[in-house]
DNA sequence: GTCTATAAGGGGATAGAC
DNA sequence: GTCTATCCCCTTATAGAC
């Protein structure tokens, strides 16, 4: 791997584990055993870091955004959850200092407001076909405020699970998938909200 | 107002309207008009600001949370959601770089793990109450995520708001009252949803 | 591409005069 | 109680040798 590359993973792990504010461009360069010359030599300032690994988080969430075009039963949805909270913990410290990174960061500020847009109104669109398909019992309104709590509940999961708990642990993930569908069991017709209830169960 | 006194107002407001790691000791004496040498020598460090706001937040937050021992009817809900919300928003800055802010000081992280056990305590005492009465309609499992939902919202709410409309309005917490209530919503009786939705109406 | 050395600036904190 | 002056450390970023 090429030290560019190197720099940019480095980055990502100690932004995750310190806090994108916390980490230094020494620190970073430290870590890789390289001088911060170096570092410099192949970005301007920590900013183009920053930046390029937003890059990399737009690209990924984007993908999975993108597909949901056809209708998914309920497993599926359970899977598009997961790639979802998958990427999010990959960068999460975009999540964890989200007001701090984003009032400094202009250009990002706006792009993380259009991806959390795109996330609503993909929930939004797997929430009407379910309501179209009468799986779901709620009025637009409902569903509206429904996904709001979605998307606040898959942004802040990681965040609320790492104060509360402490540390992270393996099944931070799948618990977060699990309070997500939790938010819309009650809406759910009988039938569904047993079968989902079940893979609740089994999956905690 | 005593200097003492006056060096925790501003610097809450400066922590408010930064956030807590932006803002430097120079800048609150500066917006003081005093001196950093006068306001190192009312506190020895900025920990210990920060230390003692958070222990005017833990006293105001306490004072309400200790409240709900009787039961609460709808109309006392939406109060005492609101009273947690103007809490939370009055020190806001603790929230919005939450993560940063408790790994940097253990003492208040615990203090604030604390808190959010009591809150979630004290959402699940409401809900059984209403369980009992029959008009909230879940199971225990139901009810556990349901308050963890309740939590986690108002936890996050202002932080989300900020990001996704930029700015604070005036509304902001009324909507955030609002989205909570939408999470109990879909679990009530027919008859308190339908009070609960028109309460919703005119609150928008 | 990579290093060492260092400048420039900021932020936390203290000393000592008033 | 308050001020001015200052110190020290850390962080960013650059210059110039290899």
């Amino acid at each position: 791997m090429k030290t560019r590359d190197r720099i940019l993973h480095t980055t990502l792990e100690l932004f995750n584990e310190c806090g994108e504010p916390n980490v230094t461009t020494l620190q970073i360069a430290d870590e890789m055993d390289i001088s911060p010359g170096n570092l410099y030599y192949h970005f301007k300032n920590k900013t183009e870091i920053l930046s390029e690994l937003f890059d990399w988080y737009e690209r990924e969430i984007g993908e999975i955004l993108d597909v949901p075009e056809t209708s998914l039963d309920v497993e599926d949805q359970w899977l598009f959850l997961h790639l979802i909270f998958e990427v999010i913990a990959r960068y999460r410290f975009l999540y964890q200092d989200l007001v701090n990174v984003m009032s400094r960061h202009e250009r990002l500020a706006n792009k993380f407001k259009k991806i959390i847009t795109k996330k609503t109104n993909a929930s939004r669109l797997i929430c009407q076909n379910l309501a179209e398909q009468g799986i779901l019992n709620a009025n637009p309104k409902e569903i509206d405020a429904l996904c709001k709590s979605i998307v606040l509940t898959a942004t802040y999961w990681i965040s609320f699970s790492t104060v509360i708990d402490g540390e992270q642990s393996d099944d931070t993930l799948n618990q977060g998938v699990y309070q997500v569908m939790t938010l819309v069991l009650p809406y759910l017709r009988e039938e569904e909200r047993a079968l989902l209830r079940e893979v609740g169960e089994s999956y905690l």
